[in-house]
DNA sequence: TGTACATCAGTGAACGCGCGTTCACTGATGTAC
DNA sequence: TGTACATCAGTGAACGCGCGTTCACTGATGTAC
């Protein structure tokens, strides 16, 4: 029989460590939340924030840019579960947008800080940060052309055509994260404005899809 | 007659005052272009790079924030230039759209420092700064919206949608500009491929607007 | 025009403070036997 | 199972540094007469 313990109170020592690097990475989340950019936090800021003594930010981390993609990557992975969810909905054809939209943003409010994150550095941040930013919004964007395509509502438009569609709702997606998370907290009535006029903005893009013809 | 000075030598303290506020603004402008959010930037820093003492700095500003108004001021008198040459340009209809880009673009990067800083903090740095950027974002938008009725190519469309294109117009020529800027200094050939991606961006958003027919 | 005084943009020194990073340490957890 | 040793996440003190802000100042420019 193995040792048994406590199951409560006991952690490994692997499991202390991410825990603590779990800490880090939500009290810099948090910070950034605050309506502050990533790139002025202070190292001990976020130590203290997460209950560690500053030199035990490096058992983690070797300094702040590698924090930041930490919380890109984490971001990225995010985003991907979104799309899951959206595909697993089996939503029917026709109340399509108006559902993914719904989604969507009850995604965002509960991701609030990763968004906010992903979109406040996007075009804000750090050089480094920012191309990281850049990759997951592409793989983001190219996943979604896959999803348009396997619907079949667009057949006759080219999959690189489909790329450049979904990188144009991919940038108004994010457009309309940080507009509606940049409200004061919990504002209904003009989140539902935003939200109207964010659904208005797609019906435009895939009206736009819908009638595109390719070059030959 | 007047007392004669030596023209180039000689400035009132008005003009004297007024050109250093310039080099404050310009080394602030000039700090955040080399891919730093400007919250990031310290009062020292920029007065550093203005060649003046930390001091003086309170001759003309309260703080970094009121510093950061004026950059966002100054980015939105830019932005309404913009549109008035390519009014003034009197473009055939026909060439209209990818002309309007070429002059943007061009734009654009003769203005790079200021488009970085409008396009960077406007979702990443502080909320005071990102609302008053959103505020002159809405206004361009307005005059854009005012501009497409003018020329009558829409004509059946209400306001209210043209203002909502206009709002999704404006994020996409942010979205663009900051892409665009982001890229290592004069990548020519990069520089084509997202300009074209733009230009096929804007042409499904006219599609859609073009085939859009408002609910009575 | 010339003179005496007021204004005020920019100076330079000083302050206390939080910063990032280093270091030797401690003590709980993990491993070998 | 029990024991002796190794590992290493987190500690706490220390360092030199750049920070924002204050202050009394200086000296050129502007104004009143």
């Amino acid at each position: 029989m193995k040792p048994v313990r406590a199951p409560e109170a006991q952690e490994s020592r692997d499991e202390r460590k991410l825990r603590t690097r779990s800490q880090l990475t939500q009290a810099a989340l948090k910070l950034t939340g605050q309506g502050r950019g990533f790139t002025s936090l202070s190292l001990r800021e976020i130590t203290r924030e997460a209950g560690v003594v500053p030199a035990a930010f490096y058992r983690h981390f070797r300094d702040l840019d590698e924090l930041g993609l930490a919380l890109v990557e984490s971001g990225g992975v995010t985003l991907r579960r979104l799309l899951r969810e959206i595909r697993r909905e089996q939503i029917p054809p026709k109340a399509m947008l108006e559902d993914s939209v719904t989604l969507y943003l009850r995604y965002v409010l509960a991701h609030r800080l990763e968004f906010a994150f992903i979109a406040g550095e996007r075009s804000g941040g750090s050089p480094v940060i920012r191309n990281a930013i850049r990759r997951e919004a592409a793989h983001f964007a190219a996943e979604l052309a896959q999803d348009v395509a396997g619907l079949g509502t667009l057949p006759e438009i080219k999959i690189e055509t489909l790329h450049m569609i979904s990188g144009l709702i991919v940038g108004t997606l994010l457009n309309a994260a940080a507009d509606i998370l940049d409200l004061p907290e919990a504002q209904p009535l003009r989140t539902q404005e935003l939200k109207r006029n964010f659904i208005l903005e797609l019906k435009v893009i895939f009206l736009g899809a819908a009638h595109w013809r390719d070059a030959p």
